[in-house]
Parts: C-alpha cells; structure tokens; sequence
DNA sequence: AAGCGGAGCGCC
DNA sequence: AAAAGGCGCTCCGCTT
C-alpha cells in the first residue's frame, strides 16, 4: 500500500504568565499537563494544494480517526511536539515521523543561522509566516479561532514547502533513524524513579548550603564575579586575570581549572568550597527538572537528529528535563533512569570507536596491531611515558595513558594538555611533562600527525571544484566546501578560503552573523572521526532493531539503550555486542568492539 | 522586564 | 600553529 505523507501543526492552549507554555515548561510537562487543551490542528496531505483547519473536540476526533495512521508518514517543525500531542493524546502511531526542523539542520548546516519555521521559510524564498499570539486566551472568540486558523494554515504550508525543497538534498536511507529519533521521544519506554530523585536533589541541595555557611558569606557575593573579586581584595588576597579569547579583555581567572582558584582552594579551602556551592550546578537543577517530568510519568528521551550539524552527531535535547547526553557520570541522575517492571535495561559502548576510527584512517601499526591483539593502548604508551611496565592495576598512569591517546590524536598542544590533565585526572603536570607527552605521542604513532597532514593538503581541494575522494577514507567524497559520508550526510564548511596563510570557513557562533573559523589538518581528521563514529553508532541502531529485534530506547554519542524483558536480556546483550562489532560494508577493515551490559537502572546496566 | 553575549562546565 | 572538537544548560551582567 503507498503510504500517505501528512503534515499537521497543532494550536493549543498557552499561558506564559501563569507559567504554562514551552519557554517556562518540557515539551513533556505541557503535553501532559491538565491544562492541555487544543485550539484546533491545521493539515495537508502532499498532493493537496492547499492546508485544511479543524477546530472543536469532536471535529478533532472525527479528523483522528478518519486518517490511516498505519499508512501515514506525519511530518511537522519540530514534530516531537506534535507527535507527543498525537501520540499521548490521541493514540497516534504513524508509519513514519518526519521533522522539518532536522531536515534543515541535516540538509543545511551552518548555512542558516537559526532552524525555527520562519527562518528556514526566509531563506528557502517561502512566503512570509504569519504574526500571531494568543497567549493566555483559554476560550477564543470565533473570530480569533478563525484567526488562527488562517495562521495555522499558513504554517502548514510553509513545513510543506521546507520539506518539499529540502528532501531532495537528504539521504533516503537516513529517514529511519530520524523516526528513530522521533520515537525515542514519543514512545517512551524508560522510567524516572521518584524517590531517587528526591533524596539526590536534597543531598546536594544541603551539602552547597552548608558550604555557603562555613563561610558566613552572602550567596549573592560569593556568585558574583566582581563582588568575590572585591572580598578577596579585601583580605589581601591577590586576584589573578586572565585575558578572555573573546573579548580580549582581562577577566579574573575564576574557573575551576585556573591557577589562581587552585591557590585559593590550598590556602582558604572554606572560601574556595564556598564559591564553588555559590553556583548553581548541573546534578541539582537536572535533578529538579528530571523530577518534575517523572511526575508527569514514562521518561521520553530526546535525541536530536544532526543536532550537532557540523558532525551529524545526534545533540540532547530539553524536551524532557533536559539534555540526556551530559548526565553526571555515577550520579543519581543515571541511577534514577530505569527500565519499567520486569524489564531490563541493556547498555552497549563501543570501545574506543573514536581511537579505533583514527588508527585505521591513519594506518598506524603501533596502534592497529595493539587493538586487534586486545592489547591495552593506554598503558603501553604510559609505560613508555614512565619508562617502566604500567599495568591496569597502576590506576593513576594508565589514567594518564588514556587521556593522552584519546586526548592527542587531533593535534591538541602543551598548554591544552596540561588543562585537559588537570580537569579530568586532577593532576598537575610540568609545562615540560606536558610537551614530552606531545612529543613522544607523535614519534610513537607518527603516522598520524602524517594523517592530519594528508589532511591539511586536501583542504585546497575542498576549497575547490574539483570532485574526487579522500584518499586516506575512500568512502568519504570530496565535493565544494563540503565532505559526503558514506550515509550521504555532509559535512559542510561554508565559504571556506584562504586567509593570509590559514584557512577559515563560517560558522554562525552567534544568532545573526557569522564567524570566521580556521580549519586545519588536525580539526578536520576530528570532524571526520566523530562523523564517522556517529554513523556507525546509528547502523548499529538500525540493525539492532531491524535483524535483532531489540528495540532501543536512547543513545548518547557511542553508547546504545534498550529495554527488553529481563528473561530475554541476556539475549539481547549477545545480540547488542553482535550488532555493534560488525564492521560496515563501508569499511570492512575497520575491527569494532563493544562492551554491553544489563541491569534495572542506566548506573547498573553500564560496566 | 526581556533578551543577549560571555563564561564556565556537564557529557562524549 | 603539528592549533583537539562536538554539543546543551546555567548564571551573571549588560543592553534594550
């Protein structure tokens, strides 16, 4: 049967000053809130010319009912909202989801500014979107519903005409995953436990404000960057700048890994906690917005479809509590995420895919014969670092081994390193250990740096009109200012040129006005190997549920969920690692590996 | 009062 | 320059 393409745009009730709208809310909390309440729903099916308007409980009901859902591909700007009023409202479930607003991102890049329904119509040359607002108003008069019907209508259109336009330039095969992306959010399957919650959010809440306390200073001035620069004046104590690589102006040095907050916290410890509870931090709010959505019921998790649109990466989204991609590490906030009853959560990592991705486009020995001999890469380059054999059980080095291998493979310098190090083990290393590290990183596995070489000569190319292939990632096209992976996704480099001896290309860093950005060998490798990791993240996905039958309910860059019954998880762990380990046609010398595991919550699941 | 930019920090 | 980068979220402080 030909499937019908559908494009729809709900109008529903909204009150910003009563706190009750999408600026104040989650998707998610609005959708299932008790004072949801539709004004009507605008629609268009594809070969129709003009958009309808249907407004009224009963009309509503009579339009869901008389569409063939299971037959239906239901696209709208920003269709996890939509979907969600579709799906939780109405039982909805489509033959496919469709989103505009990713069609853009994914088809266009950096090339636009901003991917809301009225740029993207802007600079496609659609008409004009409307100028509407009813904010607050429950009941509209017949008028203002009219009204709003013409608005919608206009909406309708213009999702139609982006998708029309913009379909051409996207990859067929890529419009299952963002149905996968979709229903990731609309058919939510994970849960939030309430309690873990509660109990996390209140630890931490305590454990600031007694710090705040042992202090006896105002929160206010502990915040505040000027007046903490004040009080320590004020105690003799020195206030150490640093020069800000935006502004070029002198800011004081207050981050946690600059020096002078490190001298602050070894010679007034009390001070130092203090400020650093003065500021509101990501495990107390995440933890407090995660709560408000368990109580709204099942967890949706919003992945982003190309949302990181140079890579093509999925980026986390807030349509429920928040991004899921940047959850602490061993916090509650994962132990809180569980699988619903009698069901288990299984959780796949590839190992290394960025190193492994890296290796083999380099073509380096030392590291390819390592990995495929199981051999761990971390301590073999700590032992050479330290001259002596560090083994797993020498934690600190090999710590150290890992963040060099994965932190220098794109060029990063001394200083860099020396950051990254402290940040991220809490270690103080010498300007001097920092730049043998480096050194020794590029004898050692020389062929990279030759790779980001290969690189920085293919830059001209790109520039270019000339059509040709990488030669170190054959799979990988070169076309004008522009790079076509293997799923026919590009990564873009707009209006890339010569400047002076450096190579730069737009990036729009603020909303309206794009920025010069340098690309360089290094750079471009990393754009490469996170592209490529994203990929084959994805495929995994896909055969997962397509062969395996192993439905998956979230991703975080190189990591899969899935909830499957308990008695069928150790099952679906083997079939997780199959999935994952397979190469793809692609690049069937590539060797992937990957770690799974299973258990009632994300902390559990993962090894 | 609301919006924006800068800075900092969480994850991979 | 053999220069790590990709995101989202929060707060402060300034502008409108």
């Amino acid at each position: 049967m030909n499937k019908r393409v559908l494009f729809v745009d709900w109008e529903t009730f909204f009150d910003s000053k009563g706190g009750y709208g999408l600026k104040e809310i989650s998707v998610t909390e609005y959708v299932r809130d008790s004072r949801f309440k539709p004004h009507g729903i605008g629609y268009q099916y594809l070969d129709q010319d003009k958009a309808h308007w249907v407004s009224g409980e009963h009309q509503l009901a009579a339009f869901i009912g008389s569409v063939d859902w299971a037959n239906t591909t239901v696209v709208a700007h920003n269709v996890k909202f939509d979907g969600a009023i579709l799906a939780w409202r109405y039982g909805v479930k489509p033959y496919l989801w469709v989103d505009t607003q990713a069609l853009g991102k994914a088809a266009l890049g950096e090339q636009v500014s901003s991917y809301s329904l009225r740029s993207l119509a802007t600079y496609l040359g659609l008409p004009p979107k409307g100028e509407l607002t009813c904010d607050g108003v429950l009941e509209p008069s017949a008028q203002q519903l009219a009204e709003l019907g013409e608005y919608c209508k206009r909406d309708v259109e213009l999702c139609k005409g982006i998708y029309e336009k913009l379909m051409p330039q996207f990859p067929q095969n890529q419009i299952w995953h963002m149905d996968w992306t979709i229903r990731a959010f609309v058919e939510p399957r994970l849960s939030l436990t309430e309690n873990v919650l509660v109990a996390g959010v209140q630890k931490e809440k305590e454990r600031r404000e007694a710090a705040i306390k042992a202090s006896g200073l105002d929160k206010r001035v502990l915040a505040s960057n000027q007046q903490f620069a004040r009080h320590l004046q004020s105690l003799g104590i020195e206030v150490r700048t640093k020069i800000s690589g935006r502004t070029g102006k002198a800011i004081p040095a207050f981050a946690k890994t600059d020096e002078g907050l490190a001298v602050l916290q070894r010679s007034n410890p009390c001070l130092y906690a203090a400020r650093i509870a003065s500021k509101a931090n990501l495990l107390e709010t995440r933890g407090e917005s995660l709560l408000r959505v368990a109580r709204t019921g099942l967890f949706p998790f919003d992945v982003g479809f190309s949302g990181a649109v140079q890579t093509h990466r999925y980026s986390g989204g807030r349509g429920a509590g928040g991004n899921p991609q940047n959850f602490t590490r061993n916090s509650f906030l994962r132990d809180a995420v569980s699988a619903p009853e009698g069901h288990s959560l299984v959780v796949g990592d590839f190992a290394a895919i960025e190193l492994r991705i890296l290796a083999w486009l380099a073509n380096e020995p030392q590291l390819i014969h390592k990995i495929i001999n199981n051999e761990d890469v971390y301590s073999s380059f700590a032992s050479l670092f330290y001259k002596r054999t560090v083994t797993k059980a020498d934690l600190v080095e090999r710590q150290f081994g890992k963040c060099a291998i994965l932190g220098l493979g794109y060029g990063m310098g001394g200083d860099k390193f020396q950051a990254t190090v402290k940040n991220q083990l809490k270690l103080d290393i010498s300007d001097g250990d920092a730049y043998k590290t480096i050194r020794l990183y590029r004898t050692t596995y020389f062929n990279v740096p030759k790779l980001w070489q290969f690189a920085a000569n293919v830059i001209p190319l790109i520039a270019s009109d000339r059509i040709a292939s990488l030669h170190f990632a054959p799979f990988i096209k070169v076309r004008k200012n522009a790079l076509v992976l293997p799923s026919g996704l590009t990564i873009r480099y707009p209006n890339l040129r010569r400047v002076g001896d450096e190579w730069v290309y737009d990036v729009y860093r603020k909303k309206y006005e794009s920025e010069p950005t340098k690309l360089y060998g290094g750079k471009l490798i990393e754009n490469i190997c996170q592209a490529l990791a994203g990929e084959l993240c994805k495929e995994a996905i896909g055969r997962l549920e397509s062969e395996f039958k192993v439905p998956c309910v979230g991703q975080v860059h190189d990591e899969i969920l899935a909830v499957m019954p308990t008695a069928a998880a150790f099952v679906a762990v083997e079939a997780m690692a199959e999935a994952m380990q397979q190469p793809p046609k692609w690049w069937p010398q590539i060797r992937l590996k990957s770690e799974v595991g299973y258990g009632p919550t994300w902390s559990t699941a993962k090894k």
